[in-house]
DNA sequence: ACCTGAACACCGTTCAAGT
DNA sequence: ACCTGAACACCGTTCAAGT
């Protein structure tokens, strides 16, 4: 609060004529994010559609910080929200999805997104110079484990350590979609 | 760490002669808290193991305070940790999955569980009396909406409202031991 | 209607001084 | 080796007082 009040060269008290508190500030900052959030693709089958959404949404909260913690703290409410929720659950429930399982997937790949990205974020450090630093200490704590107590670890360091986020994020939205549409099909025979 | 000291019969300053920072006290809680997972289940499909391991691993964090915010931010160089990615990699790696393939997958996992907590989490007001009353705005607010703006949104009100976190954690294990499951398929045909 | 100064009740952390 | 008092540089928030 103090911080943004000298952006705007004003006192930090006020911001309290126009906002209730820091959580409302933040409301509304989650919901001025989610306007940056494209339509989805109007053409390709309801995966295709979904996962683009899933790739896009991840690309937007990473390129803001904290976004995805402020997202997962504060109720969806807001205007932008809320249409992004309605695309995804049409797009679901198009496909065939029964109410229920409508709302159980849009809510599981919602929380996978915001989840998965805030398991990504709050894991970096603030430098890039510390991060960097960290990554090499991981690598060398990893080669140097006993074989004995961690025999797959040491085995698998290499593959644990070169890996890319965006990579292992959408082979998740993949995998999950490859689930979701098991369902479907249970259902339908 | 003032409220640590109080709780110690000690002043803040004197934790400083234990730990460096909050940082490193906040990764030996976190390296704490993995000390309880129980080991993976000796009987049972790979399948079985990895969906009891995601369960017990979720019923563990929500139990403890802040423990998914810590275990995101904090690197897994503790030794409860470690052994805790050990045993998922050598279900996966067991089970016929390649290096790459089992670094992947248990990384989503991971992810997904830590992810899904700080989702929930992170979302839920200190108290269970604000935590009730949110619940009733979002109710009111959702049954309010317009429906010409949010169709499905309004229409599926109720089976977005009236869903158990745990059925849908579970769901979406199952949803991504799915995809797994298949991308092992292909890769053996 | 909006802004400000001053204060309140908090943080994590440092450091010289004690024992 | 461990603890302490005192300080530093921060927070979010309130409120009477100004215009």
């Amino acid at each position: 609060m103090r911080r943004l009040a000298e952006e705007l060269e004003v006192k930090a008290a006020s911001l309290y004529n126009h906002v209730q508190d820091k959580d409302e500030l933040l409301a509304l900052l989650g919901d001025a994010i989610c306007a940056e959030f494209p339509d989805p693709p109007r053409t390709g089958s309801w995966r295709a559609r979904l996962e683009a959404m899933a790739v896009n949404t991840r690309k937007i909260l990473m390129a803001h910080r904290d976004s995805a913690r402020i997202l997962a703290a504060t109720p969806p409410l807001g205007p932008n929200r809320l249409r992004a929720i309605e695309q995804t659950l049409a797009v679901l429930s198009e496909a065939g999805f029964s109410a229920a399982d409508t709302a159980d997937a849009a809510h599981v790949l919602n929380s996978y997104v915001v989840g998965l990205v805030l398991d990504e974020t709050l894991g970096q450090p603030a430098s890039a110079a510390a991060a960097r630093r960290r990554w090499e200490e991981g690598r060398r704590l990893f080669k140097s484990l006993p074989k004995e107590r961690y025999p797959t670890l040491v085995r698998l360091a290499d593959a644990l350590i070169d890996a890319s986020p965006e990579r292992r994020f959408l082979l998740g939205v993949r995998a999950l979609l490859d689930g979701i549409e098991q369902r479907l099909a249970k259902k339908r025979t």
